[in-house]
DNA sequence: AGAGGTACCTGGCAGC
DNA sequence: TGCTGCCAGGTACCTC
């Protein structure tokens, strides 16, 4: 589920509860996620006060005196701020139990989340270490995608959905932003212009930015709320909407699988290099 | 080196 | 109603 401004929504949402407490213990109720969660969580992290809620790319970033927690949310995972004593439900696998006693309960049906702790600076963590410029850091230029994609064969899309390229990325701001800088999703990385590629940076800072702004309204829902938290319904103008007519041209969105991905797309609009 | 496929897991839905 | 098959917003790791 979670896409970059909705892990950074978690962030805004969580950190305020959490910045400052005291770490208590770490329930773990199903160690098994993406990987399996570290033993020694639970004495790394018990003691502990959290200095900050950091993020890098779609990984959340609990940072203490004594290491960081990395913690991602996979494809269906969510927090939320509850009661420590509030009886967990089936696919609650981990509780951060805090000493003013509430805790942060992850929650992931598909458990394809994952923690992992790391003593070093997490930017040394081997699944850190190697990812691409934040897109909306000032590293993420059109400049720099091109300079990258010179001589590349690969489609634009899967391209700039690779995490060592571009950090955060998902299928669907990748869909929509190419629709929206009107390039072709198959189109050859290695030949899209310099200035398609400013182009296409300036929509996906727009489109996160906009969703992350979005997010901000349902920010209370991290708290014992109820339903999912923090996710907004995002005004899409591709995703999910094939056969539907372009809103701009009225031509039916067509939908194709790349890298066994779905791939939204107006074969009128999206067409130019 | 780059490109593409596979694996992890559950839930929801369409179709029969 | 219940079964089967397919799909899902991620990404590390494997092979070619």
């Amino acid at each position: 589920m979670p896409e970059l401004p909705e892990v950074e929504t978690t962030r805004r949402g969580i950190a305020p509860y959490i910045t400052g407490k005291t770490v208590a213990q770490v329930v773990v109720r199903n160690r098994h996620l993406r990987w399996p969660v570290p033993q020694r969580l639970g004495s790394e992290l018990g003691g502990q006060l959290i200095e900050a809620v950091g993020r890098r790319a779609k990984y959340l970033l609990l940072a203490t005196g004594n290491g960081t927690l990395l913690l991602h949310l996979g494809m269906s995972g969510s927090l939320r701020i509850i009661e420590a004593a509030a009886p967990p439900g089936k696919h609650d696998h981990v509780d951060i139990v805090f000493t003013d006693g509430y805790a942060l309960r992850l929650t992931d049906p598909r458990r394809f989340g994952s923690l992992h702790w790391t003593r070093r600076p997490p930017e040394q963590h081997r699944l850190l270490r190697d990812l691409g410029p934040e897109p909306l850091g000032e590293a993420f230029s059109g400049a720099y995608l091109h300079q990258l994609s010179r001589g590349r064969k690969v489609a634009v899309k899967p391209f700039i959905m690779n995490s060592r390229i571009v950090a955060g990325i998902g299928n669907i701001y990748a869909c929509e932003a190419l629709y929206m800088a009107g390039i072709y999703p198959k189109r050859a990385a290695g030949r899209i212009s310099r200035r398609k590629y400013d182009l296409l940076v300036e929509v996906i800072r727009e489109v996160l930015n906009d969703s992350i702004d979005q997010g901000g309204t349902t920010l209370r829902d991290f708290v014992n709320g109820h339903g999912e938290p923090g996710y907004f319904r995002l005004h899409l103008n591709v995703y999910g909407k094939g056969g539907e007519p372009c809103i701009s041209c009225r031509e039916p969105i067509r939908e194709i699988r790349q890298g066994q991905r779905s791939t939204f797309y107006c074969p009128v609009c999206q067409k130019s290099a």
